[in-house]
DNA sequence: GTAAGGTCTGTAGTGACTACAGGCTCAAGA
DNA sequence: TCTTGAGCCTGTAGTCACTACAGACCTTAC
């Protein structure tokens, strides 16, 4: 077992995104963009993450997968950063994203109900008219009011 | 009474966009990517509209409303254009454009439920330590590393 | 020694627009 | 008639969050 200490807890960029399951393009952009620090080299100049790159790196990817945008990122990252933040801080921006969230759930129901709707009015054979179409096209299929 | 015929019925780019509410560059770039077909011109150049090109926009708007992307309004346009679609067809793609949208309510719904969850463990206050930064940085509320 | 594969840089492409710069045209008022 | 301001023309760049590529350099395994 060869371990220097000061080697063998840093890994390169393609391991690292191994690790965590990142595209290695994402962790190049992610430090492009500061919300990744600029990590150490090797003498060759290739990057070597340590451990907390990789926390972060994780706390990145969990916030994405949560929804949350890049720029909520920076500022979740920045609090944690200072070190002072408050709970309440954070909590006003996961509701604010919770809510955002919600708005596009009602948005989608909606969509749904509406492409449903079109699509049960569909004989779905080889009729040469549809339903669909006359809908896209702003016509009444069926007892739909004019005009919008 | 001055109407020339082959003036009244056309309109300008701006006044299209405002009749649909559109954006007026959004037309332009419908026109450039061979979603909308060029418009006849006036002498000095200007784009002049008439009601089938009205009629296509509506149609791609009302499809963008109902989240169909540009490549199946692409699609939808060239089987309406071809003139000869079945309703089987057409189906088909509002079928499947359906099942990615309750995916999406899906993927959405559990995001509400871990963001809810999330929320509800907050004190909200003035407190240093808080539940939501536990959970992106996948610890069990402990102690949080420093920079790098 | 050599071949394969990893990493480096900068840049361009994705989708669906939106915004801008710099110039031309049009309609209305003084 | 002149002026003013709005509208339109073109091409290009920016948005978001990546992803992919080219061409060069480095490391590792055999």
């Amino acid at each position: 077992m060869k371990k220097t200490e000061n080697h063998s807890d840093y890994v390169t960029r393609g391991r690292l995104a191994k690790e965590t399951g990142t595209n290695i393009e994402t962790v190049r952009y992610y430090e492009k963009i500061d919300l990744m620090p600029a990590p150490r080299r090797s003498e060759s100049g290739y990057r070597l993450y340590g451990d907390p790159a990789r926390k972060r790196l994780r706390f990145i990817l969990r916030g994405r997968e949560l929804g949350f945008s890049i720029e909520e990122l920076r500022s979740l990252l920045s609090l944690v950063d200072g070190g002072d933040y408050t709970c309440g801080e954070v909590h006003e921006m996961t509701v604010a994203h919770l809510d955002s969230v919600r708005r596009k759930i009602d948005d989608l129901h909606r969509l749904e109900q509406t492409l449903a709707e079109m699509s049960a009015q569909c004989e779905g054979g080889a009729v040469p008219e549809c339903p669909v179409i006359d809908v896209l096209f702003g016509e009444a299929a069926s007892g739909r009011s004019q005009g919008e």
